[in-house]
DNA sequence: CAGCATTATTTACAAGTGTAATCATACATT
DNA sequence: AATGTATGATTACACTTGTAAATAATGCTG
């Protein structure tokens, strides 16, 4: 008998796109381990950002009709819980933005930060241990 | 006698943001050696974008508007040029996007774009390269 | 100089965004 | 059961953006 393996993944690349403000609480929701109530999420933005807190039920209420989220009743509230996946999101604008800006490639994205002497001792380090196991890899 | 050495570099931080249609009439302007009349830019784009010149005039208005762009009249046209530095918008650009999307932090960006097979074996020779550069400078 | 052609300026308009107030609804409490 | 209270849903509104049409202005041409 055939068995769905990836019923839980499928739909986790949302068509409509994710605002900035909206992207602001995805990240409170990727963050935490457990859905959220709206006061969570508010509580955890208030840290970041001046909204109101119907600010920020507008947003979710945004998010959920994108697909970007989902909730689930509890009582008189409801938890809130990302269903886009911080990695496809992340994707989908990580590559926009680096072909927008860089022509698509990574050195030159680089070369950038270092230019503008973004880079500490310790970003160098890291690239230097990432680029050595790549090398390794192929 | 005291000069200013640097008239020309001023106000080349445009207060406005620029939008992404915005951004490909800009990066046409940037190409540019010289001045271009709106009909140039018209073309340049129409190997990329299916815009109508209509479109293009309003993007360029804009872009006078926010102070992006220059023009001077040259006859029955303007010439226009960038005021606005490709390397100080390329800068705000990607700040922001690295704050946003990776903490700030380069590595953790790199290591996206690894995670997600987007180096190429060209990329990783090129980053190793500059790696080794920066090591050396410091 | 009158009209045509070219180019720039103004206006348009729907969708998305940031920001929020107000309205409605469902529980909890007296 | 009526009412207060918390919470979600609806409505609001100005600004930006993408996309473009309509209009105005300017110089060329007969």
């Amino acid at each position: 008998m055939i068995t769905l393996v990836n019923d839980a993944v499928m739909e986790d690349t949302i068509g409509a796109t994710i605002s900035e403000a909206e992207s602001y609480v995805m990240e409170v929701l990727w963050r935490a381990s457990a859905p959220l109530v709206a006061e969570q999420v508010i509580v955890a933005l208030s840290e970041t950002h001046r909204w109101q807190a119907a600010t920020i039920k507008t947003l979710l209420n945004r998010l959920l009709k994108k697909g970007a989220i989902a909730a689930q009743k509890d009582g008189r509230r409801f938890l809130y819980y990302a269903v886009l996946q911080r990695e496809k999101w992340l994707a989908r604008e990580s590559d926009g933005l680096l072909k927008r800006l860089f022509g698509g490639r990574i050195a030159p994205l680089v070369a950038h930060f270092s230019n503008q002497r973004k880079l500490s001792s310790t970003d160098i380090k890291e690239l230097r241990k990432l680029i050595d196991e790549l090398d390794d890899g192929k």
